[in-house]
DNA sequence: CGGAATCCCCAGTGATACTG
DNA sequence: CAGTATCACTGGGGATTCCG
């Protein structure tokens, strides 16, 4: 594996030499990652959980564009993903809690990182 | 609009003292971005122009996945955005060429962090 | 409270063919 | 070479209703 496309890392270190076998670029953890978290909610997400953990309808509310069904789904993605845990309070009435694992905790710098930028050039962005 | 909605920026430094106004996060730069440059191809897209410009073909070529159509739309909204700048060189045959702007190179950064995560732990993912 | 199930729509995306 | 134009599809995503 070392001659097929693990060489893939340095996709930003601008080094492009030769055409790049592009059945590796489809393949390429960068896109999938963003096929995973790339949608309109995880991220967010994500970010909110960050935070702090957040039982389901504290989410709802957090976020408020979201429908139950595209919470669910993400909040099951993530945690299929390995980047949310999903923790069932044995209440009376029944009380969920999600947080960030490690793993979840580690993608969330890199976001930061997107968020911050997103805040900062907020306004240059298109008028319209 | 000092007392409406400016002060997401700590979206990430967990913070959320109050069930923040929901409104707000709607309008939240963070959702804006993702929205803009979340889609399949746009990150790519920077990644590859973040190495060097690249004409049209060239990146059809860099890209491969993506159809003629969604590179050209992806490149106009980039462009849109400010985030790309295309160039018609006045060859015989005409040469167009893209590249990224300074606001672009800005989001480079992020996103590579976004990128170098995503080779990190390419393997700690789901594997199906 | 924390969901699952169902219905439905349309924006994003691809394939193909054509053009200056 | 660098696109534009059409058509068709799929699945992402919302609204609503039902369940333990």
């Amino acid at each position: 594996m070392s001659g097929t496309n693990t060489s893939v890392p340095s996709v930003l270190a601008h080094e492009l030499p030769r055409p790049v076998p592009l059945d590796e670029l489809a393949a390429c953890p960068v896109t999938e990652v963003f096929r995973r978290v790339g949608d309109k909610w995880s991220m967010l997400l994500v970010i909110v959980l960050g935070g702090r953990p957040h039982r389901y309808n504290e989410l709802h509310r957090a976020i408020e564009g979201i429908s139950q069904r595209m919470l669910t789904r993400t909040l099951r993605n993530l945690e299929t993903d390995g980047l949310v845990k999903r923790e069932v309070l044995p209440t009376v009435p029944p009380s969920v809690e999600y947080s960030l694992t490690p793993l979840g905790f580690s993608l969330l710098e890199p976001i930061s990182g997107l968020a911050d930028w997103a805040v900062l050039h907020a306004g240059h962005f298109r008028p319209a």
